[in-house]
DNA sequence: TGACAATATTTGCCTAGGCAATATAATTAC
DNA sequence: GTAATTATATTGCCTAGGCAAATATTGTCA
């Protein structure tokens, strides 16, 4: 059975209440918890959005640039330029691969696997603060409607 | 009662499954959203976060610079910069305030009101497709839950 | 083999937000 | 009434992502 989808949003109903549109809580959501874990992240030479190609090569997921790239959603380019960044911090190093003269390969430095192993604990700590005061259950719930949220988001641009 | 706060995130849980993660979910649904918002806007010689200011001057929840920063939830300095690029499209006007001649009242220009009209079901066609699959129930849990989010991360900062 | 397509990386140009410093003006406190 | 504080707007410097173009390399297929 194919469920109907509702019309959430029709006529001017996105704009009245800024709170009540998905849209900005989403956004304004996604920023607050950027400036609170980079506040956290400071002392460690590190910005909220650097730490996610750090994690990507920490997991093994990747260890190239247009893997990175892939594993945390962005830009190839911005990729490239993230990991200048990374680059001149000391966390990362690149080297040309000799198997295919296309890629880059990314390695972790002995600094960078240190703070791979050192950021985790501190970002969990933000996103508990963040979540004080969910259940189990509605923790749950939230990981699956921005889910799926994000699934038909990603949809919408394959089709096209 | 107080409810005991859940450590959802502890130890190395953050990294593993970036599925898993609230941080990740968040940034990319907003990611995908607003990357979906821009494409339907294209025609119309706007981009997505450019709206934020016009809904908020076209609701008159704010007629400042400052005003409008506050209501969109971004900083001053960059609405400064927003409000140059939207007024040298044509959207707002600005004009130093004789009252308090610290401010400068922002204003629709025509052109501008009549963008604030067409745009609304436009993003609301965005938000439902994202929302495709979800109950009127859920539909509330997501913004209830993104509320409740939001809010402790603001706190955060107040706090310190 | 040679044309064509696909992939990887980089770069330029754009929008965009955060933070800090500055100038100006208004408000408050004493 | 003056000094200290607060608020407004702007600017410079930083990080950051998206898109498109350029380049180099690899794979495909006829």
């Amino acid at each position: 059975m194919v469920s109907k989808n509702i019309k959430f949003y029709g006529g001017e109903a996105v704009s009245r209440e800024k709170n009540e549109s998905v849209g900005y809580l989403v956004t304004l959501a996604s920023r607050r918890l950027l400036r609170n874990i980079e506040t956290e992240l400071k002392p460690f030479n590190l910005t909220a959005n650097q730490w996610a190609p750090l994690l990507a090569l920490a997991n093994k997921q990747s260890n190239t640039v247009a893997g990175c790239a892939r594993e945390t959603g962005i830009d190839n380019g911005a990729m490239t330029r993230m990991l200048d960044r990374l680059e001149a911090k000391g966390f990362v190093s690149r080297k040309r691969s000799n198997n295919d003269r296309r890629v880059v390969n990314v390695t972790l430095t002995s600094q960078g696997k240190k703070i791979a192993k050192d950021i985790p604990p501190v970002i969990g700590e933000v996103l508990n603060q963040q979540l004080r005061g969910f259940s189990e259950q509605e923790f749950k719930l939230i990981k699956n409607l921005l889910q799926r949220f994000l699934a038909n988001g990603d949809m919408l641009v394959k089709q096209s």
